[in-house]
DNA sequence: TCCAAAAATACAATCGATTGTATTTTTGGA
DNA sequence: TCCAAAAATACAATCGATTGTATTTTTGGA
């Protein structure tokens, strides 16, 4: 079982006793060689058992067909659905698709973008971590002229576009829904104030306690990480406040999720006791009792949007660029959780 | 906003007016380049922003530190655990991970192993597809000397390594628990046969029904491709039988629960009337009403020693290659769907 | 048959980094 | 100061494919 070394155009070309660019143009089905010897070629090349080997073909044409996809974290349903979405516009177009994960880890995400510019992908998508707050590794990218673009967790990066869906509108969406359900001590569980995301999603529960008039009190926002540990502690510390508080929209799934378990531990009836709204629609969230209220972000739609856009700018010619920050909308989904 | 060509050791040798071989050891910390030298070179790497071009130095090297994984699924809690597990072991190693889902399809499958053969990946690490019954893209892989090695979901091919659980145990499990809480007529949802992981499960279930004298009867067991909705289909199938069944079990968890969700619609309680038991221990099926008894296989200690094994093909330099297949323990995990 | 134009093929440079060998420079002991 | 050995650096070939240009072969009309 030895390793034998792999063909290269030259073998076939040695074999055929012609030129290595004749053979070359007949693999890309250039005009230049006649049909006769394409054939001689191809015949060949299946024998020989022949492998193009794209890092040459890469190097020499100076691009590559790989877009490089960073997410904190690919078991989450949102990203999972973005990346499907990217893999099949991404694959009509010939292109092919790295996925890593940042782990939501700064440092990874870092390492991660050193690779795949050190790899010269055409271009990146990319989710931030929940540690970015500082963007050299992006600025760097940007001056490196490799195209790239945000989706759903951006930064303020001038001249990067940007795929969003409105999460103020969502953030209202679920407080307004809370108080329409009569809830007026709301929790809201937050996430880094570094993510656009999170600080929207922030300004749109303030916004909504605006408009029904109900004072906004900062101590009933709280920051953590999201995880599911933390909806937990979040649960607690929300139990221990002066206020009694009757609501919780929390800024995703899984924090909700952990403070239902929490709750659930304590003999606190949802949504009775407290109404509980989260954000992003996993899976799990339909099946959880009560089901839970949440936000339904187009996922899908936001990764086929995405490599739309940045396919169009790896594609673009001139140097004229159009930075674009499109927004999409999500749709508050109304379960057990939160109806009373 | 020009994308400027970027920097090569070349850029930087004539700057410093050194030759680029030197550049080269430098950035490579090679001991034939003086600290002094090093320390210039390093500077003005830096001040150009330079970024080693990986095509370049792979195609020289003749081999690259990425390794390719290839997954039914990311989504599925199972393969992103272990990914992880795969990604922190590689990660320790040195190596790059590319992380590619077949979505079930053959034809994606193999797309994928062109790609990465293509890109000269190290080595691969896979668990194929449902609809993987011909192989000769991983015979190609092998003849190609590249390294790679199954993970859960295997195909019989002389000299490849994989790692497995005891799907047979596993089973055997699942059905003796239904048995041991008094089920007398066991369905059993299954997936391709030409998948051993749902041969053996079926394998242990017969073998269940045959240590406690049940006779085995091919109509109550269900071939599908064990997605949700198939759960759903199967449940009505199963209520359509002559026999009055009390248990399921069901290949995946997935399925199993498409038809507790159906079961549930149709008034029928669980596990009253009938009990049951999945498989994969998906995160889901702790929290739906009720929990979801089923088997956990240990996806991120997977994930580990399959990179370890594969990473010791990798750098093996004999041709004396020891085929391993290493068969990790399942675990029933017994919740309310079950327990009566 | 001859020859210009077209078609097919060969030649040679190149992408950016690496590495074995050759050459130059430095070191330090006599 | 001199010189052999060691250290540092330069030279040149190479990985495998691509591509602009040069050369050879074929075509087909007169």
């Amino acid at each position: 079982m030895f390793v034998e070394n792999k063909t290269t155009i030259h073998d076939i070309a040695k074999a055929l006793n012609i030129d290595a660019s004749t053979v070359s143009r007949a693999l890309n089905n250039s005009p230049r060689v006649s049909q006769k010897t394409k054939d001689r070629i191809l015949s060949k090349a299946n024998e020989l058992g022949y492998q193009r080997n794209l890092l040459a073909s890469n190097l020499r044409k100076n691009k590559t067909n790989t877009i490089g996809v960073i997410v904190p974290r690919i078991s989450r349903h949102f990203f999972s659905s973005v990346i499907s979405g990217i893999e099949e516009t991404a694959y009509d177009e010939g292109y092919n698709v790295i996925i890593c994960q940042s782990l939501e880890q700064l440092k990874r995400e870092q390492d991660i973008v050193g690779t795949l510019l050190a790899n010269r992908v055409a271009g990146v998508l990319l989710s931030v971590s929940m540690e970015t707050n500082e963007y050299d590794h992006l600025l760097n990218m940007k001056n490196n002229g490799t195209p790239f673009l945000f989706f759903d967790r951006h930064c303020d990066i001038e001249g990067i576009s940007s795929v969003l869906i409105d999460d103020v509108q969502g953030g209202f969406d679920a407080t307004e829904h809370l108080i329409l359900n009569g809830c007026k001590n709301i929790v809201h569980f937050s996430g880094p104030q570094e993510l656009s995301i999170y600080k929207n999603r922030l300004a749109g529960y303030i916004k909504a306690l605006e408009k029904y008039k109900i004072p906004y009190r900062s101590e009933l926002v709280l920051h953590s990480s999201l995880m599911e540990i933390d909806g937990a502690e979040g649960a607690k510390t929300l139990l221990s406040l002066p206020h009694r508080i009757d609501g919780l929209f929390s800024a995703n799934d899984i924090a909700a999720i952990g403070a239902m378990k929490y709750f659930r531990n304590e003999g606190i009836r949802i949504p009775d006791d407290i109404a509980i709204v989260g954000f992003s629609n996993e899976p799990i969230s339909e099946v959880i009792d009560p089901s839970l209220t949440t936000i339904d972000q187009p996922g899908f739609q936001i990764g086929q949007i995405s490599t739309k856009l940045l396919l169009e700018e790896i594609n673009k010619s001139s140097n004229l660029k159009k930075v674009k920050k499109t927004i999409l909308k999500s749709s508050l989904i109304e379960r057990d959780s939160s109806r009373r």
